[in-house]
DNA sequence: GTTGCTGCTTGATTTGGATCAACACTCGTT
DNA sequence: AACGAGTGTTGATCCAAATCAAGCAGCAAC
């Protein structure tokens, strides 16, 4: 895979003219990453932005054990972590590598020069920004909510794209990890699944089977 | 108050060009708000960007009632809700006065324009947005926390600024917001303190006395 | 086949916080 | 001083999820 194609495929990358592909593409170096090691350890300091290019990462908070729970689960073309760079402060969090991985690492001394001096650069960094926040104030708001069911519910219905009744959700990961991002114990998790049933949820390994994308969303709104 | 001063006050805009602050003073607006009244609603479209200049604000996610819960206190200097200016995207909380307050509002077609055209800006504005961002995700690090008592303790920690051994950390609010704030009853806020009592931490109204930080660090930390 | 090993489910019990309810305290008003 | 109204504390009960503890597939290695 070529580094100016990597960068290409960051959200939003896409539109940053040529010659500033190229830099950041000269700048940086792709690595492959095998699943279940880490990334970066929460408390490092920040000297890299990591870009998913391929496979799967999970975020997690809190100390190493499990305990912390995971943020966020990052996929292809998600760029993780751009603020602990921007700020020369240390990385909040760590990630682990769900399957193998193909990242691209940004050198931060790097990112910021370009943050500061290429305003097209800028206005995209602006645009990710943004959408992060908006995507971590909607985790807030799920940690909030007390009740299991309605959150699973509520993380079904993010995965699913597009306007059918009928889908199929393919887990993140393993459902321990999935439980850890819903805040909750595995147990939890599957006497959740179990409650759902009659909801239309089956699950069958990984993949768990809407059968009604439109009662599920009563259920998600319900004691919200 | 000069409006012209009012954007200076805002965090970080100090540096910007005396041209850029005059562009943005120009198009906006200062207005008083009465304590207890909103500033805007969840799902409203983001025609501002609002920035305290004086007072404090609260921040509430999830629909009106009080179960959702407070996301956050901002207080003066502080611009809230820049992703949804940015993104031309609905408002995702709600906003209400906790004491009389003065805001300047800057329209969002406005700030939309100068992000894309003034470097300076851009680069103020991407400043913010990744220290919200990690005030954000400190917050939601907070909330999977499930003990009362640990989110009571950190709360207490992140009010108290400087190498004291010894402070006094004033509520921003009542006592029930606060419990909103950290996801609890206001009940469960008063047994937290109570039980806290044993570890020097003293509560006078709306002033609390922690005698020794180090030791309200250490309840922090363990059983994190 | 059998032996582990790991990941998921199910059951029994415990527990921390929510809820319901009563009471105490501070203000501002008359 | 007496009276509310609003706000914080304390007590009793209830409930959802964590914890503890078995069971049960699926699967690799032998």
């Amino acid at each position: 895979m070529d580094k100016l194609t990597a960068v290409s495929k960051i959200k939003g990358f896409g539109v940053l003219p040529e010659t500033v592909r190229q830099r950041i593409a000269a700048g940086s170096g792709l690595q492959h990453i095998d699943r279940g090691s880490s990334l970066f350890r929460e408390g490092e300091r920040a000297h890299f932005v990591y870009a998913v290019i391929e496979g799967a990462i999970s975020l997690h908070a809190g100390q190493d054990n499990a305990s912390g729970g995971i943020a966020d689960f990052l996929g292809a073309g998600d760029a993780i972590l751009i603020p602990p760079a921007l700020l020369d402060l240390p990385y909040m969090a760590t990630a682990r590598a769900v399957t193998d991985v193909l990242v691209l690492l940004i050198p931060a001394v790097e990112f910021r020069r370009l943050a500061e001096s290429e305003l097209s650069f800028a206005i995209v960094i602006n645009r990710t920004l943004a959408m992060h926040w908006r995507l971590l104030f909607k985790q807030l708001r799920q940690a909030k909510t007390r009740d299991a069911d309605t959150r699973v519910a509520r993380f079904l219905l993010d995965n699913i794209h597009g306007e059918v009744n009928t889908a199929t959700v393919l887990l993140p990961s393993s459902r321990r990890q999935v439980a850890a991002h819903l805040g909750m114990t595995p147990e939890t998790l599957s006497r959740a699944f179990r409650r759902l049933r009659d909801a239309g949820i089956t699950s069958r390994g990984s993949e768990v089977l809407v059968k009604s994308v439109s009662q599920l969303a009563v259920i998600a709104r319900r004691s919200n």
